[in-house]
DNA sequence: ACAGATGCATCCGTAACGGATATAATAAGG
DNA sequence: CCTTATTATATCCGTTACGGATGCATCTGT
């Protein structure tokens, strides 16, 4: 087991981490493909490297967000190389309340006059 | 001047300068007071040390996101060790950005499955 | 078969953080 | 008045996260 599980609602997580997290929302994916659909999904603002992705992949299964999942229904010929990766409860909910704490910073006077015009 | 002053839009703040650009939204605040702003509008979560602190505002002050303010219209009896900030245009201008970068995270389908129920 | 993209991994420098510590002025209480 | 807690700023230093560089192997398309 982890040592810590601390899943506490407080500290941030680091825009990297969450990146992460939500491209594994959908569904299990390799690093290359976490790669991709974090660039994809911040509209290449956020450019990780390779030293970026798999060193934040590490921490994450040290701190049980992620496991590595054997993708035992896909069809032959996948290239073995490839490592999947899936959400754990733990890392879904690190998500959740990251979500969450987001809102409420965006719930902030300060913030909803910047949105105002842009946003409803 | 600043050397490089890359307000270009990308790589997203760090939490904590994030929280300090939004205590100093309303006006100038001296660092004690941005600790305590914090640490209220974060409901706690986010503990800063005085490290995290004065740290952070020498790197802002670098960045020209803060400049030092002298508040001229405060009456006599003031504190002579407090030390004002307020935001530059540039600062403001990053504030806008992150908030609006946040913005995006949450109209992901993944953050707003999270958010139905609790959120319109 | 060759080029280029895919895929994973490590090394290492840099930046951000965070606790500890130090110092001093101010405020509060007996 | 004396003592203590709070306010206030600042630095030091260890730890963590990031991010570019590099390496190497495999797969794909032509």
């Amino acid at each position: 087991m982890p040592k810590t599980s601390h899943l506490s609602s407080d500290e941030p997580l680091t825009p990297v981490v969450l990146h992460i997290l939500m491209s594994l929302v959908e569904g299990e994916l390799h690093g290359y493909a976490i790669m991709q659909a974090v660039a994809a999904q911040s509209s290449n603002t956020l450019k990780m490297g390779p030293g970026t992705l798999y060193g934040s992949i590490k921490r994450m299964l040290a701190m049980g967000y992620i496991i590595e999942s054997i993708p035992s229904l896909l069809p032959v010929r996948e290239d073995e190389r490839r490592r999947y990766y899936q959400l754990t409860d733990l890392g879904r909910k690190a998500f959740e309340l990251e979500v969450q704490r987001l809102d409420r910073i965006l719930k902030t006077p300060a913030a909803r006059l910047v949105l105002k015009g842009s946003n409803p």
